[in-house]
DNA sequence: CGATATGCAATAATGATAGACACATATTTT
DNA sequence: AAAATATGTGTCTATCATTATTGCATATCG
């Protein structure tokens, strides 16, 4: 199954930066589900590391729910994808492969080297962009659609 | 399953890139699938579009096999990558998305956007490093492994 | 106390990827 | 000409990461 997490961890977070723009306390899981079409239980599960990364306040209870801890404009994008993908990487190669030669014995070094320059390009790309900036081109496009 | 496709292509590459070098004349898909630790026929798929981008030549019949079809500097990590993987995006939104605010209506295409941006990222670092310079680093890493 | 929210664990369903196998086709050797 | 052995490709199955579902404990408001 292909994995969607960032785009819908994406989505909410955009969803909670137009909440903050529009002065609306608070959104429950179920609200946010129904905007990203997915399950109360899966939002949840992906807020829980923006939580944990200090991004996303949840309130427990009845008429609880959650908003953005800060300013979209102090939110980049690249600590919402490390946030929600954690250590995972963007490229992971084969590991266990057979030591033959000296391409078998060295490649899992070297694409690993390489997947992390990777990370590091696409880490500077969302770090140079925050959530504001991100809602703002929101409204462009909506704008351009005529 | 987690998608090895790149990481085994650029294997594969590498140890045709080692066998140009040490002039060595075809690989068999049988030889090549033993140093990826995978079969023969998953080799053959992912040499397929690299043959087809003409950066892999192969001979059939019997004693047959695959070499590469120019030299190791004139080929780039970016047409490994762009011929194995074809149109597959590094990231995929979701799609079909219900239209309900500013945010649902406009995040498919404010992904896709980002993901250009990324795959464009990606290309370049790939785009500039040749498969010679690939398996020079694999020496490198080889030797610092004492 | 009832209603309703989050938090979280366990289990089932989904679907992209790799593996296995069959077989047509191409080429060399005997 | 036939045998041996390679590539090229289609189809079916197995694998397994991800998502969906369900159940229930916990927290808070009225």
């Amino acid at each position: 199954m292909i994995d969607v997490r960032f785009p819908t961890a994406l989505q909410i977070m955009l969803s909670l930066a137009l909440a903050q723009a529009e002065s609306v306390e608070l959104l429950s899981s179920a609200q946010l589900a129904e905007g990203v079409d997915s399950s109360p239980t899966f939002v949840r599960r992906l807020l829980a590391p923006l939580i944990q990364a200090g991004l996303v306040r949840s309130t427990m209870g009845r008429d609880g729910g959650v908003s953005l801890s800060v300013h979209a404009s102090a939110i980049t994008l690249g600590e919402i994808y490390k946030a929600t993908m954690g250590e995972k990487r963007l490229w992971t190669g084969r590991s266990d492969i057979p030591h033959r030669c000296l391409v078998s014995c060295n490649v899992e070094r070297f694409f690993a080297n390489l997947a992390d320059e990777v990370d590091e390009s696409v880490g500077r790309l969302l770090g140079a962009r925050t959530l504001a900036e991100a809602l703002s081109e929101l409204r462009t496009i909506d704008a351009e659609r005529i």
